[in-house]
DNA sequence: CGTTTTTCCGTAAACGTTTACGAGAACACA
DNA sequence: TGTGTTCTCGTAAACGTTTACGGAAAAACG
């Protein structure tokens, strides 16, 4: 069905060998020979399979990509990572790699998943996402010598690895001061309850703003929950009773947001006119929702690009004249004002 | 770094075959020797180099799926696909097959990504979304003998390929069906202008209904539009210049409904009060849309599930002791009764 | 014309598996 | 004891590439 390298060799009454190194460029084949090649290559619909030449270089040219959804997140995050996802693919795409996602269960640890690939040497390299504060996937993939880059930031791993994250860090500090500017001092601050790094980046920059303002720091104000909509309905009212009321409060995620504004309506709060709400990352559903809720933008799909472009550097078959460099990049939030603020 | 095949045999003093025979669990092997093998795999951290495995058995246990998206759709159909994607992956992973993901620029045709998967034997089969009513893809694939399966169903390619649909026109009838039983009789539908089945399909509910109910189908009253926010914006405003202004709009995209919404807005027409709408496919999106929108809804993993089996069933690896079988589904939507109708 | 360099190509090994084939040993049976 | 059967394993080929090596022919050079 398929023709391989033999039958061009067969066709042209030449050595596979020969066929080989015109079809890929090497400099030592005729001009003329390599035209013949290339011709035949054309008539009989050639294609390299890809199984024989992974196995004789020792690369599948496949980057794979790891979902690990939150537990008790049925929807693996997901208008947030297909942007990302997007600008991934497009890049890879460029240098003719392809692109693998693995997901698992919610809630169950990828640890397996993540063996099987590096162990059967089904990718070149990993994309993580969702990263953990100590994430024991990269404390696995480092102490493999296996390349991968991070979408977040983790203290796990040192400075090994290439990575990419938002700002949350000053957008939890932008958001403060403009709650501030529109005369706010009581503001709450909510955020997911796992070890998930991003909800510790956002409150150190709730927490610098409002020091900054001379505000001090309600602990009654800052409460954790599920990062679904579900734990932003629950967590929600323990912040409004709290025995000074919040004016103003920040959501650290979009489906918390929404859950949260559900129970403030259901206590006949209105966000917007009662109540102030800045969400950290916009998604569509911030845009949508009634009132539209103010957030923090990030620019996901030129983030995919980008690290796919950190991780191809990173690896010793792309890497530049400079050799293997690590990078570690943080990229600012728009601030997308709506109703809700 | 990694043990190879070999490895275990020099470490057992055994030969190659031996190895591999035990591994897979093939009868013409002794158990205690079974036993040693095993156990010095576990010892040796061994796994089999998947490359390898592919080449000599011709085979990738990787299937493919491609999200090509509409033209002018930024955002890949996204909240559509992906708990589709999580079901297909879900069952897909429980046979030890890897799923990729090939997307491509928006508008562009995604016939030379599919060739590229085809021709190097990057994946055993394909899975396609967004079928046409005419598919080249689906032409392309059936041609080179491929296996593949489609979300979607289209008037290409013949039977010979598993599929599986929502049933659209079953949802245009209810919706009409909904809207008369509520009093309306002037009922507007409009749908993408692409040559995307459904569209066909879901008009085929509409006029089926509205010729049950004595009403006489007026052309003015059906509009098609760029299958994204800005084309329901655009689109809208002239069913609604009709000369005898419709009471009800049936969306066929959820995008469109939206950028419909806007328009109505803007002339001052409230659904759920002056209009009633209903949207065909519900995402995320309608649920947090103020007024929200009463949707049909799919369910969308467990037909990424089924579609899973369906292809592999049909795959010559896999098949049943009927052997090949082409398999054909209509999965039926649920009504989501919410506040604009 | 002899020697050296360059150009071009064929040979064969290697990547890590799986598997068809056959052979030796053990066993059963008459 | 001779013959046939069953177990178990080793040998080697094959999947489709890429590439190190060497050699023949052609070209360059004196």
């Amino acid at each position: 069905m398929a023709s391989s390298i033999h039958d061009l060799a067969r066709h042209l009454n030449i050595s596979i060998g020969t066929v080989s190194r015109a079809l890929n460029g090497r400099a030592d084949v005729n001009a003329e020979t390599r035209q013949r090649v290339l011709e035949a290559a054309r008539k009989l619909n050639y294609s390299p399979n890809q199984s024989g030449r992974s196995l004789r270089q020792g690369a599948t040219r496949s980057i794979a990509f790891m979902l690990q959804p939150h537990p008790g997140d049925q929807q693996y995050g997901e208008p947030f990572f297909i942007p990302f996802l997007i600008g991934l693919q497009a890049r890879l795409a460029e240098h003719d790699l392809d692109l693998m996602v693995v997901m698992g269960e919610p809630g169950q640890y990828q640890q397996e998943r993540l063996r099987r690939v590096v162990e059967t040497r089904r990718a070149d390299a990993v994309v993580l996402a969702n990263t953990r504060r100590e994430d024991d996937r990269i404390d696995y993939l480092s102490k493999a010598g296996f390349p991968f880059a991070t979408l977040g930031r983790s203290q796990s791993g040192g400075d090994t690895y290439p990575s990419l994250d938002i700002d949350f860090e000053r957008a939890g500090d932008e958001a403060v001061d403009r709650l501030v500017a529109r005369g706010h001092r009581r503001i709450a601050a909510i955020r997911p309850s796992l070890d998930l790094n991003f909800g510790y980046l956002f409150l150190d920059g709730y927490r610098k703003a409002l020091k900054r303002h001379g505000i001090e720091v309600d602990p009654g104000l800052i409460a954790d929950g599920f990062i679904n909509e579900a734990g932003g309905y629950q967590v929600t009212p323990r912040v409004m009773l709290s025995k000074d009321r919040p004016t103003a409060i920040i959501f650290n995620n979009d489906a918390m947001a929404l859950g949260g504004c559900k129970a403030l309506a259901e206590m006949g709060i209105r966000p917007g006119h009662d109540i102030a709400v800045i969400v950290i990352v916009d998604t569509p559903l911030c845009r949508y929702f009634s009132p539209a809720l103010t957030a923090f933008r990030p620019s996901l799909e030129p983030m995919g690009r980008r690290l796919a472009e950190m991780l191809l550097a990173s690896l010793p078959a792309h890497a530049g004249p400079e050799g293997t460099r690590i990078m570690r990049e943080i990229w600012p939030l728009e601030l997308i004002a709506r109703e809700s603020d």
